[in-house]
DNA sequence: CGTATTTGACCGGCGC
DNA sequence: GCGCCGGTCAAATACG
C-alpha cells in the first residue's frame, strides 16, 4: 500500500461547468479510489514530469484520448496553472502561448484554482496514509446479468478496469452534465464521509463507461466525478437543446474506433463547454469572477439537501445552465 | 404503461 | 475463517 507505483497524475485545467474551477486527476493504473476521494495519493502531474521520464506528451496524448491538435487543450491550461506550463514545456509543445488569450484572464486566479484543489487535497493529510490498493470486482458486462453465474468466466478477464478520471468541480449540482446520458445503478455511503456516491452507468448499449459522483467530505461545495473508461459511440443526439452542436467538436461526435482514444473523453467535453462559456460571458471576467465567488458556502446546504433529486436525465439545456450559472453571473458587477 | 431511480441484498477481494 | 468494504444487482417504487 504504500509502496504504490506513481502512476498517478494530476492537473488542474481551469475547467468550468457551473460556476468555478475544476481539477482534473487522471489514474493511469485504474486504481480504485477508496473510501473518499483521495487525491492525495495521487502524484501531481508537474512532479511527475520532473521525476519520471515515463511521462511524456505522446502518453498524455494517449492516456487523455487527446488528438495532436489537443494541444491547444493544454496551452488553454498554461494559462491558468503553472504545472500546466510546465506540462507544456516538457511535452515541447509550447505553441499555446497564443491561445493562452483565452485563458489568461484567468491567470490571477491561478491562487484560487489552487485553493480549491488544496482543498480536496490537503485535508487528507490528517489520515497520513492512504490506502490505494483494494481493486475491487469489476465487471464490463455487457448485458449479463447473473451474477451468480458469471463468476465461472470471470476468471478469465480478471478485474481490468480502464483508466480513471477524475474531476473535482465546484458544483451545486452533482450529477454535472456532459452531454451522455446515465442510468443510476447503485448508491452507497462513503466511508468517512457523510455524503453518499453515486453510480452511473452510459445508458448507450455495449458502451460500458461508468461514472460516479461523490461530494468532498471536506469541501461539500465541490463535486468529485469520476470516469472509468471510453464512450466506443458518438454522444448521443438526446441532447434536443443542441447545446452539444457548438460546444462538441466534429472529432467527438463522429463516430469513435473505440481502440482509439479519439475524444470520447469527457475532459475534453469540460473543455469545449469551458470554452463555450468563457466566450459567452464576458470572456475575460471569468477569472476575476470566481475569485469573488470563492466562497459561495450559504449555498452549500442547500444543494446539499436536494441531493436525491438531480435529474440524471438530459434535460434540453443542461449544458447551457451550466455554462452559463445565473447565480455566480449574477454577482458580477 | 414504459422507463428511470431507489435501496437493501449480494458479491468478491482483502485484512486481521 | 470472519468481517469489512467498495461495487453491483435487481425488485420495488417513483415518475412522466
Amino acid at each position: 500500500m504504500s509502496d504504490e507505483p506513481r502512476d498517478h497524475f494530476y492537473y488542474n485545467p481551469p475547467l468550468n461547468i457551473d460556476g468555478t474551477e475544476t481539477s482534473m486527476y487522471y489514474n493511469q493504473r485504474a486504481s480504485p479510489v477508496s473510501s473518499a476521494f483521495d487525491p492525495s495519493s495521487y502524484m501531481s502531474l508537474t512532479d511527475c514530469l520532473h521525476t519520471t521520464s515515463s511521462m511524456d506528451y505522446t502518453s498524455l496524448e494517449k492516456a487523455f484520448g487527446l488528438s495532436p491538435s489537443s494541444s491547444e487543450v493544454f496551452s488553454s491550461i498554461e494559462g491558468n496553472q503553472k504545472q500546466a506550463k510546465t506540462i507544456g514545456r516538457d511535452l515541447g509543445r509550447t505553441n499555446s502561448t497564443e491561445n493562452m488569450t483565452t485563458t489568461t484572464t484567468t491567470t490571477p486566479n491561478s491562487s484560487i484554482s489552487s485553493s480549491s484543489t488544496e482543498a480536496g487535497v490537503e485535508e487528507d493529510s490528517d489520515k497520513s496514509k492512504k490506502k490505494e490498493e483494494q481493486p475491487k470486482k469489476e465487471s464490463e458486462d455487457g448485458g449479463e446479468s447473473s451474477k451468480k453465474v458469471n463468476k465461472t468466466k470471470k476468471k478469465a478477464e480478471k478485474k481490468q478496469r480502464e483508466p480513471r478520471f477524475a474531476f473535482m468541480t465546484k458544483s451545486e449540482v452533482d450529477h454535472l452534465e456532459d452531454g451522455y446520458r446515465w442510468r443510476k445503478y447503485g448508491q452507497k455511503a462513503v466511508k468517512n464521509s457523510p455524503y453518499p456516491r453515486s453510480y452511473y452507468r452510459c445508458t448507450t448499449q455495449k458502451c460500458a463507461v461508468k461514472k460516479r459522483v461523490e461530494r468532498s467530505f471536506q469541501d461539500p461545495t465541490i463535486v468529485i466525478t469520476t470516469y472509468e473508461g471510453q464512450h466506443n459511440h458518438p454522444l448521443p443526439t438526446t441532447l434536443r437543446g443542441h447545446a452539444g452542436a457548438g460546444f462538441f467538436p466534429p472529432s467527438m461526435l463522429a463516430p469513435t474506433p473505440m481502440v482509439g482514444a479519439a475524444s470520447s473523453f469527457p475532459h475534453e467535453l469540460l473543455m469545449q463547454i469551458n470554452q463555450g462559456r468563457m466566450n459567452f460571458s464576458q470572456g475575460g471576467a471569468v477569472g476575476s469572477m470566481y475569485a469573488q465567488n470563492v466562497s459561495p458556502f450559504h449555498h452549500q446546504h442547500h444543494h446539499l439537501q436536494q441531493y436525491h433529486h438531480q435529474d440524471h436525465q438530459v434535460p434540453d439545456y443542461g449544458l447551457l445552465q451550466d455554462i452559463v450559472p445565473p447565480m455566480f453571473l449574477k454577482h458580477e458587477p
